[in-house]
DNA sequence: TTATATACTGTAAAAATATACAGTATAAAT
DNA sequence: ATTTATACTGTATATTTTTACAGTATATAA
């Protein structure tokens, strides 16, 4: 998703906003009286480089017609477009921007339990569980993890995807795939990270 | 709070399907075009009306300045319940509501295709393409398949989940399981009807 | 029988709104 | 040095939209 300037990013939070305190889409001169313009062009530039990059739809002739198609801010009213991360080998899969690959029209709800992103699968580790490359695994940002969960683990800088064990100072994240081996971590040794547990996939066919 | 007339009812009904799937409310004409009203005179009565109520707040002079103030329905905001259907061993995976096993909150356009329903995955026979029993597999309803797809076709009675391929009028329906075998069928002898096919997969851990 | 409320049609005008066009200014990139 | 992108002002107009007014029809209540 292309960039925005900070007088579009002011833009697409004043529409929000509106939208929010009123419950339909601000006109040009609205958004002109709040942001300080003084042209009702100044917010029609604003608008239309908003659409281009995909923000925004505007249904053009009509009034107000605008919608919110990917809220800047964490809105919970469009929570329905959930960010998909990749699992990138290096630092912890963060929510930032530059980090999300797209996001999906779906809901938190979905599965039995609630969840934050989807992380892209890499790898064939996880394979005899039914979890291919690319597959989108439902991931819900929590600590609270038992034996058996497939849980999103980081070490050093590798974040991994893998079925959680643990005794005591004794950490094993174990594969389902017979090419691969178990990752053993002494906990006094070195640190492990618990971003989160997998509590669904989904698959494009 | 006061009842509402029929007519009430469904204007504030219409309101909100519109506000929901555009992100802004209708105006009086737009009410009138989808109620097959003839006067947008008969909008703004009813919307008046509504006000007096206090189920809608109408900001006057504005256009499309309608907000909802109580919601008649729990409108689950954008979120579409999408029905699931088990993959029945007799007869044809229909809609009807007593085939409906539950229904889960997400989009139709959440994978790249769109789909109609889930089906849920019995049997071990696709097993080494990542599909396991109790999966649920999002169906678009079609008869419009290409070798190599994932789809629904019913033999007699029985539904089956399989790769689809065709020449002329040989039929093979092919598992992804060497502990089964591929169901040959000779489309000159026996009809076999294709449901539809699978877009994308969806399981919850 | 006469109100009274609901439920509209049809028309029209005033106001709100989108949107095109012609400019200006500034900073960064080429 | 010139182009390009951002970020506006200012004006004008066609279109959209609200909203008032004048009616018609029907069912229900007093």
């Amino acid at each position: 998703m292309k960039e925005l300037t900070k007088q579009q990013s002011k833009v697409l939070a004043c529409v929000e906003v509106y939208l929010n305190k009123t419950g339909f889409p601000p006109t040009r001169a609205e958004i002109c009286k709040e942001l300080g313009f003084k042209s009702p062009n100044a917010a029609e530039m604003h608008l239309r480089a908003l659409e281009k990059k995909g923000y925004i739809s505007i249904q053009s002739g009509s009034s107000r017609g605008i919608s919110i198609v990917k809220s800047q801010q964490a809105f919970e009213k469009n929570v329905n477009q959930m960010p998909v991360i990749g699992l990138v080998a290096a630092g912890s899969p963060t929510l930032a921007e530059e980090n999300i690959e797209k996001r999906i029209p779906c809901d938190p709800s979905m599965f039995s339990d609630s969840f934050d992103y989807f992380l892209k699968v890499k790898g064939l580790s996880m394979i005899d569980a039914g979890i291919h490359e690319d597959d989108l695994v439902a991931i819900k940002k929590t600590i609270d993890v038992k034996n058996g969960d497939l849980v999103v683990v980081r070490l050093e800088d590798e974040v991994t995807l893998k079925y959680f064990k643990k005794n005591n100072h004794n950490l094993e994240l174990i594969p389902a795939n017979k090419d691969f081996s178990t990752i053993e971590v002494d906990l006094r040794e070195q640190e492990a990270f618990i971003e989160g547990k997998s509590v669904g996939l989904i698959r494009t066919h």
